[in-house]
DNA sequence: GTTTAATGTTTCTAATGTAAACATAGCGGT
DNA sequence: ACCGCTATGTTTACATTAGAAACATTAAAC
């Protein structure tokens, strides 16, 4: 939640105080149980309690508003890889990071989706400079000296994990938790024997 | 095209002859230039020279339409791969399919979306039994003996070139070429050696 | 305290999915 | 030949959406 203190209890004025961020939450909240295509400008204004065009002094189109919740969106899985990360700090951390990947996205399929899915054409790679794809790539570096080979083992992590994410969250394949471990298991994966232990087995 | 001979030439008569087939071919049409959330039925009624609510006297609502899409879809995919397969034969089948799955992705955006991304819910698994899906499998039992971990097999590299379809499509990635054949390389992936010999190299 | 820029509101338009009622045509049975 | 039945299209209607334009209010600067 994104709380931003008004001037103090300033209960209904014409102004809203924070309209920005109240809109913001009120994606993000409603991403939570509803997915991309089902969310209006409108629905959103309604749940600030505020008139349906007041979005458009803050963000000049949907996509605009859309692609904000996309940068919150950002935040929330490098944070939840982060925790991930940090509960378990023997195990391969790449594969830990990985599973942490594909688990937020399981269990925020709405934001998943604007976060890597809908992120309007041109204004893509939102994801590229983020914390989650610095640490990707810190430890892909780990495993391979090369950088060259580097980078391919980060591309490749990167699909595998998106890919299982999508397949399972369009329903093309389980959205089973041993069923994420087993598939992203470090011993069985480009021949990384890892550098820490790893430990799911099947 | 699905073409279908209606009655000689019955040029404009009240109906239409195959409307349903048109409405089809309409979508298909539609969806090389234009991405699947663009995709009005009032579109594709004008498309057909009909009116806007005749679609309904052939898919009860939007999602059937777009079902029957994706049907089509999966249908082209598996084609380009077997195609892809026979223009190579002393390739790595695996590999080479697997590539062909990007490139068809690449190649039909809108299409592969409605296959994939799209396909409601509940009407999920649509690739499940298909022939590209069964293709897949029959690679797996090639290089592993032990069903499950050539159903593992499956998932991953299933998974690999989704997300690496995924990510391209959505910008997140370069579509590039080479890029793909890189990340699918047999060599470098979970530990196959190969029934066949490999080609692609960097 | 007046001006001003930021923020919200009303009102409007064009597009969309879909329901309901109506129209037309080809078919089978008599 | 006639009569209806059913499949298929059409018209009309409605609720909802994204967004533009013009107007209202308020907080803050001067």
């Amino acid at each position: 939640m994104i709380t931003v203190s008004t001037s103090i209890l300033e209960a209904r004025s014409y102004h809203h105080g924070d309209l920005r961020a109240a809109l913001l939450d009120a994606g993000l909240a409603a991403l939570e149980t509803q997915d991309i295509g089902d969310i209006s400008l409108r629905q959103l204004a309604r749940t600030a309690g505020v008139s349906a065009t007041a979005v458009y002094r803050h963000f000049p189109d949907k996509a605009a508003l859309l692609s904000a919740l996309a940068s919150a969106g950002i935040e929330q899985l490098a944070a939840f890889q982060q925790a991930a990360l940090a509960a378990r700090p023997q195990d391969s951390g790449f594969a830990t990071a990985g599973r942490a990947y594909v688990r937020w996205a399981l269990a925020n399929p709405g934001l998943f989706r604007v976060v890597f899915v809908h992120s309007c054409p041109d204004t893509n790679s939102v994801f590229g400079d983020s914390a989650a794809a610095r640490m990707l790539q810190s430890y892909a570096a780990e495993v391979e000296n090369d950088p060259a080979q580097a980078q391919q083992l980060v591309v490749q992590a990167w699909a595998l994990v998106h890919g299982l994410a999508m397949l399972m969250l369009d329903g093309q394949l389980p959205p089973d938790d041993a069923l994420i471990d087993r598939v992203i298991d470090p011993r069985a994966l480009f021949g990384i024997q890892s550098g820490s232990n790893s430990d799911a087995s099947p």
